[in-house]
RNA sequence: GGGCAAUUAGCUCAACGGCUAGAGCGCUUGAUUCACAUUCAAGAGGUUGCAGGUUCAAAUCCUACAUUGCCCACCA
């Protein structure tokens, strides 16, 4: 095959993914001797299209996965997508509004299968554009977060939840989003600075502050601190007249450590329905609440003639009416905190409702010989170094959340999503019961008349399952009707049966983004170790994962987020992929990657990293048109033979290392060196001399292999133009070939000596001059090489030295140029001269320090003198050369 | 209010106690059609935010300050 002149991506990368698909070595194999490797993929929505995000994860996922199958192991990869209930059922409701309709006028079982088609169809875009991304994941073992598999166990974990106390219905107060019109997790819950008017209002003898006057309609408590002096002379209890909004209300004295004594006048009124203080301080007294927003963010009756009006329109006609009552003291703009829903920006209204909760702090789960709750275990986990989080510095956030962490509220009133699987009597208000499925509920409730909870769950409850539910074998449960006799099959003895997860569980690592340290890996660790080690498994095995890597987010040029709201700030890799290929893309990504830190990425990184990848391609061009594709045990002859192949050596163990600490950009770095700078600049440079086929091979190959993981197109492409044998992406990291130190490490010396005359060629401005040198068998014998590297005219043998002597050689060596010429060099000479005697100067007052000499490692101190010998010889060759010039 | 991080070349970032602080992009000068102009060679450019301290040795550790970003939190 011949090689074009520049690699255009575009032209392979689609017959390249197939090649390797169809080769089936994405495909993990539980019943294979090697040592098995497992990372499951978190989930992309099924709804959305591939982004930056995306794409950076892909990418950090797929190195792993590469370089793990090159260390020989079975390696399992995991992919699925997610049912993004939230978003996608706000999407849904929208598009049935568009339609004129709405969710209750079609019914639930109508409006999921709608949705289904939906999702259907966008879920394979998704995964085609992740395949677009390389992703060598097994595709065989897709996964979706809704599928009858995770049900199964999403019912399961509920259920056993449930009966150990673990799962509650309760009436708490929860965030209330009256625009999408269901709860939300306090997790979900994003606080917006915005200023607001905040109002002071009379109230009795007390003055109170408040930026919504619209809840105020059934303030009947003034709560104050028991310390405060200001107010000693009320008592706890202490009951007064109040003229308020709709009339007189008897108000009550409330003392309480809750308020502030220094915030405004050091009285509030509260509003218990629709405040988790407020709400507190009234569970803590026993007081009376009263709902005055409904479900829908409009007024209720007890607002009077405000009833049934939107509290946006309401609040300034309140205000109006407080005017007029003489209640209104004052109005200032204040800073103040909005709570809106971080999924679909709707502001959260606090209610007071009857919702599921996962209960955090009851002892219930048997951890290292101690009844744990599920904040304990979290907390346990990486505090025992079970599992490990990179960067460390998130632990410590980790924890920091886990002891904020309240009552999980679980339960959505959205559609799309896993229902909650418990039951009652059709048309009772006895409490709803868990149960596996339906069948269960029917026997042990004894009627067939029942009904379910309307209820979804959280997405994230689903999610937290997923490193283990995706290992269950499918066959056990996809489509309940040929599997009847499984359905009833309890939690252990489907793991039992899963050979998959028993081979792949706990996973090896998880690689993700650090925004959903809390959402996402946080409750994998809360929700696996419960589970599992109820099902009576070991701590070990109940661990979702070992090793937490999280990335962090990717940011336009200017360091923007890429957003929505903001199209132009978005770069869309499936553009960049049409124009500067799939290895641009990741290698751009990975250059600028680093633990936990956000990085920028734009058109000239990825630019410049399609030229990396046009640099592998060329060189492999280069080769196969001088000396075609001769594979044979590489002998090294050339002095850049050996020292290529010493290299080649250093740099692949140093990417190997770098790749087992997750240190991916350093991995490149190392690469993008060894390739351009080594391989490329000199040793292709310098074999134009003396040409060793199977070295220029085996070097090729091998990096080749060292390049894969990163850029698995570009060198799959080069291995099969090359007809290299099988598919590179199959093969094993190289092994390092033999060379000889000595004979490296002289050329290193002809580097020094080529890279001196050029620098001084081009800064006396002279052209091709001749290079003497002292009777010397290393420059005599690459004689043609320093010449033709060097741009020098001629190189010969001086019987006295002439010119300008390369200062910075071992061997005596001068460049011949005219005295008059060289004497412009002279200020660079000078300049080198004085920082040669300040180095020398560093190092030697180094040595003469005592405390230096003691307390040092000898082995630094050694090189230390080393490099004060080597400074000082420098130091005299351009003493002397300077003289001779003067 | 609490916490976490960042501050290094014009820009984007590395170095995380020990070679004269490095790279990419950009810039300057030059080369060349012999793998690659998606190239090659050479160069300029830094008191590592500020002030102290610890240490034989500090960009790196400690303290204070400044600026920026993020996370958490019930200030009505």
């Amino acid at each position: 095959m011949t090689f074009p002149k520049a690699y255009i991506a575009s032209e392979y990368e689609k017959n390249i993914y197939k090649l390797w698909e169809e080769s089936g070595l994405f495909k993990a194999d539980p019943n294979s001797s090697k040592p098995h490797f497992s990372m499951s993929m978190p989930p992309p929505n099924e709804t959305g299209s591939l982004h930056m995000g995306h794409a950076l994860f892909l990418t950090l996922q797929d190195i792993i996965a590469r370089h793990q199958r090159q260390l020989g192991k079975d390696v399992l990869w995991l992919p699925g997508t997610d049912h993004a209930a939230l978003p996608v059922n706000a999407l849904m409701e929208q598009q049935l509004t568009e339609q004129g309709t709405n969710k209750h006028e079609i019914g639930r079982e109508e409006f999921k299968k709608r949705t289904k088609e939906f999702v259907g169809n966008s879920r394979n875009q998704i995964i085609s554009q992740m395949r677009a991304m390389g992703t060598s994941a097994d595709w065989d073992k897709l996964r979706y977060t809704l599928d009858n598999t995770l049900n199964r166990c999403v019912n399961e974990v509920f259920f056993r939840m449930f009966n150990d106390d673990l799962i509650y219905r309760k009436y708490r107060i929860v965030n209330w989003d009256p625009k999408l019109e269901t709860t939300v997790s306090d997790d979900e819950v994003e606080h917006k600075e915005e200023t607001a008017p905040l109002y002071t209002l009379q109230y009795g003898p007390f003055q109170i502050t408040t930026a919504r006057p619209e809840t105020k309609f059934g303030d009947k408590y003034v709560v104050m601190h028991p310390d405060d002096e200001r107010y000693k002379q009320y008592k706890h209890d202490d009951t007064f007249e109040v003229e308020w909004l709709n009339g007189k209300v008897t108000a009550k004295v409330i003392k309480d450590e809750a308020v502030d004594m220094s915030f405004g006048t050091g009285v509030m009124t509260i509003t218990p329905w629709h405040d988790k203080t407020d709400f507190e301080i009234a569970e803590r007294h026993g007081l009376e609440k009263d709902q005055i927003i409904d479900f829908t963010g409009k007024l209720l009756p007890i607002a009077g003639k405000f009833s049934g009006e939107n509290i946006e329109d309401a609040r300034p006609k309140i205000v109006e009416k407080l005017d007029k009552l003489g209640l209104l003291i004052g109005v200032e703009d204040k800073p103040h905190n909005l709570a809106v829903n971080s999924r679909g920006k709707g502001v959260i209204e606090p209610q007071i409702m009857l919702q599921w909760f996962v209960d955090v702090n009851r002892p219930a789960v048997e951890w290292k010989g101690q009844k744990r709750s599920l904040k304990e275990v979290m907390r346990a986990v990486v505090e025992d170094g079970d599992i490990k989080i990179i960067p460390k510095r998130f632990e410590k956030i980790y924890f920091h959340w886990i002891d904020n962490l309240r009552d999980w509220c679980v339960s959505r009133q959205i559609w799309w999503g896993h229902q909650i699987p418990a039951w009652r009597k059709k048309g009772t208000d006895d409490d709803y019961v868990a149960f596996r499925n339906s069948t269960e509920a029917e026997n042990k409730l004894g009627t067939k008349n029942i009904e379910r909870d309307p209820d979804t769950l959280d997405t994230w409850f689903s999610s937290a399952l997923w490193t283990w539910s995706t290992l269950i074998d499918k066959v056990y449960y996809e489509g309940d009707k040929d599997h009847e006799p499984h359905r009833r099959d309890n939690l252990e003895s489907l793991l039992e049966r899963s050979i998959d997860f028993d081979k792949y569980h706990p996973t090896t690592v998880m690689e993700t983004g650090y925004d959903i340290l809390f959402f996402w890996v946080a409750r994998m660790i809360l929700a696996t170790t419960y589970t599992l080690r109820s099902a009576g498994l070991d701590e070990e095995k109940s661990l979702p994962f070992k090793t937490v890597y999280l990335h962090g987010l990717v940011r336009t040029e200017e360091g923007r987020k890429m957003s929505k709201s903001d199209p132009d700030s978005i770069i869309d890799p499936m553009e960049v992929i049409p124009e500067f290929g799939t290895d641009a893309l990741r290698l751009a990504l990975v250059a600028g990657t680093t633990a936990g830190t956000d990085q920028r990425v734009g058109k000239s990184k990825i630019l410049a990293n399609r030229n990396f990848a046009n640099k592998l391609w060329n060189i492999a061009r280069y080769i196969q048109e001088t000396v075609g594709n001769n594979r044979g045990e590489p002998a090294p002859k050339s002095l850049a033979d050996h020292w290529i192949l010493n290299l080649l050596s250093i740099s692949s163990e140093a990417v190997k290392k770098a790749l087992a600490n997750f240190k991916f950009h350093e991995a490149y770095e190392i690469l993008y060196h060894f390739v351009w700078d080594d391989l490329a600049d000199w040793y292709i440079e310098a074999s134009k001399t003396e040409p060793n086929r199977e070295v220029l091979n085996h070097v090729l190959e091998t990096t080749l292999k060292i390049a894969h993981p990163f850029a698995p197109f570009v060198t799959e492409t080069i291995w099969q133009n090359l007809e290299f044998e099988g598919l590179l992406a199959a093969q094993l990291w190289p092994e390092a070939a033999d060379f000889d130190h000595t004979k490296a490490k002289q050329f290193d010396e002809l580097k020094n000596i080529i890279s001196e005359a050029r620098r001084i060629t081009v800064a006396v401005g002279v052209n091709k001059p001749t290079l003497l040198y002292a009777k010397s068998g290393l420059i005599e014998q690459n004689k043609e090489l320093v010449k033709r590297l060097g741009r020098l005219g001629d190189v010969v043998e001086a019987a006295k030295p002439r010119g300008m002597r390369l200062v910075g050689a071992k061997n005596d060596a001068w460049l011949d140029i005219d005295p008059q010429i060289v004497k412009a060099y002279l200020a660079n000479l000078k300049v080198a001269q004085k920082e040669q005697e300040r180095f020398v100067k560093l190092l030697e007052s180094r040595l003469s320090n005592k405390a230096y000499m003691q307390k040092a490692p000898d082995e630094l101190v050694e090189q230390t003198e080393n490099e004060l010998r080597q400074a000082k010889k420098q130091l005299d060759t351009i003493s002397n050369q300077l003289k001779s010039m003067s």
